[in-house]
DNA sequence: TCTTTCTTAATGGTAAGACCATTCAAAATT
DNA sequence: AATTTTGAATGGTCTTACCATTAAGAAAGA
């Protein structure tokens, strides 16, 4: 970059403040502070507006933004109002599925994401796992060998990812992993399902067991030769379809 | 209800579709349809209420909600309008900042989260860079030695994580990066950023040097000294402003 | 006293109409 | 030909009004 440039512009770009974005970042910094937090009730929205000294349609846009950000709920009759809600990763994995289908995100790069990030999760599992989280999974492991229905695996598969996650005791590589995961999961429906069940089973008590003897490296291997088969599977399945 | 209920309950939960939720499936629909995709226009506020048989502020909610969600873009004036956008991974960041301001995610949680990602960023760039991304690596790695402004160095950092992640030629890692990044952001303010800055620089360089070398061990190893040192930082800012 | 029904106020949802600010093309002017 | 002015289209906002839903309390009935 031979370039001169004496200083670059550094322009901030100009962004005409529309009145409800204002009333959004002054709701979302608040609940940064602290100053709001989960389960607690804006005011009325004919007092709000004139709290904010804008119109109740100019609020009312700023709540419906809100509210399709997962951050309110609405609530009529008396007694009614905004609500913070709890934080669900429901959003997030929304907008991860919206950017994955406008085709900006290939499938090799999710499965190669979750690959990455399964692995992660499984060595912290093993130093951190308690004995209630590898008996939680032990369970899951069992209910999966009795449900036959495809939705009913998927959500004994969404519910061992999410306890083991929860095993790392860190809530940002569940985000990650449940988005990923969800995604493929659009994927997954296809012929030889029932094979792959079989090896399913065992291959998540192999895992059990190496996380009780904390051996991150063949609890790793082990995952890793789970994920690569289902992802081989998806992406026969992929190619059979002439999928997205 | 005396009644015996022969069967299980598998009642759907009702819920009153507002009149902006049924516009938003409509043209979600047609989205998935393809009768609407990106680049449309949809036609004006005032002639779209009439076709939808609304009034304007109904339909306005419609097209906030469609907004946020990173579907269509408002712009004003004759010519002006609501256009079907691509998404960008903003939405993405916004949503997993929502839910770290909502759900109590810890600090630790962010940086393990954040060293984890980065580890296994720096690795794959090892193996995948091409020249091209190195040169842009060090040509940042310069134009950081001259800025002085915070603002200025926090997006000379942006950049430097984002060209890093796209050497993986995975996105998927520039999201997550770029998200635990900007919600990190926020706390870098404070004292000793000059001394930070100090080593900054070399540190970069040396990384620079380890993915020329494909020396992934080295590389990683880099990055993490150097997250740790910022990861210090911010936890001692935190704890003398009695942070969040 | 207890139960049921009716009233009522609070709140979100919707409607209708007006005005402003911005934008851009076309007309008017120099 | 270049510049300025005009004007219409469009999103953004404000105002006012009314409707539907909800829950608490009052009233009525047992």
């Amino acid at each position: 970059m031979p370039t001169t440039t004496a200083a670059k512009p550094n322009f901030a770009p100009i962004k005409t403040q529309r009145a409800f974005e204002a009333i959004c970042e002054q709701i979302r910094s608040q609940l940064a502070a602290g100053t709001l937090k989960t389960g607690d009730k804006l005011p009325a929205e004919r007092d709000l507006a004139i709290e904010f000294q804008v119109s109740r349609s100019a609020l009312r846009e700023a709540l419906r933004s809100l509210e399709v950000s997962g951050i309110i709920r609405n609530t009529k009759g008396v007694k009614g109002g905004s609500f913070i809600q709890a934080a669900e990763p429901d959003r997030i994995v929304q907008a991860m599925q919206d950017y994955v289908h406008l085709g900006k995100v290939s499938l090799e790069e999710l499965t190669e994401a979750r690959l990455a990030t399964l692995d992660i999760i499984v060595r912290l599992a093993c130093e951190r796992a308690s004995e209630t989280d590898l008996a939680e999974l032990e369970a899951i492991a069992e209910r999966t060998k009795q449900e036959t229905g495809v939705e009913a695996r998927y959500e004994c598969a969404a519910q061992w990812y999410e306890v083991l996650a929860r095993a790392t005791k860190n809530r940002i590589y569940g985000i990650f992993v449940n988005s990923l995961s969800s995604i493929l999961h659009q994927f997954v429906q296809g012929p030889d399902y029932e094979t792959l069940q079989e090896t399913l089973i065992d291959s998540r008590l192999r895992l059990i067991r190496h996380l009780r003897k904390r051996d991150a490296d063949a609890a790793a291997l082990e995952m890793r030769k789970h994920l690569e088969r289902i992802h081989r599977h998806v992406r026969k399945n992929i190619k059979a379809r002439g999928g997205a």
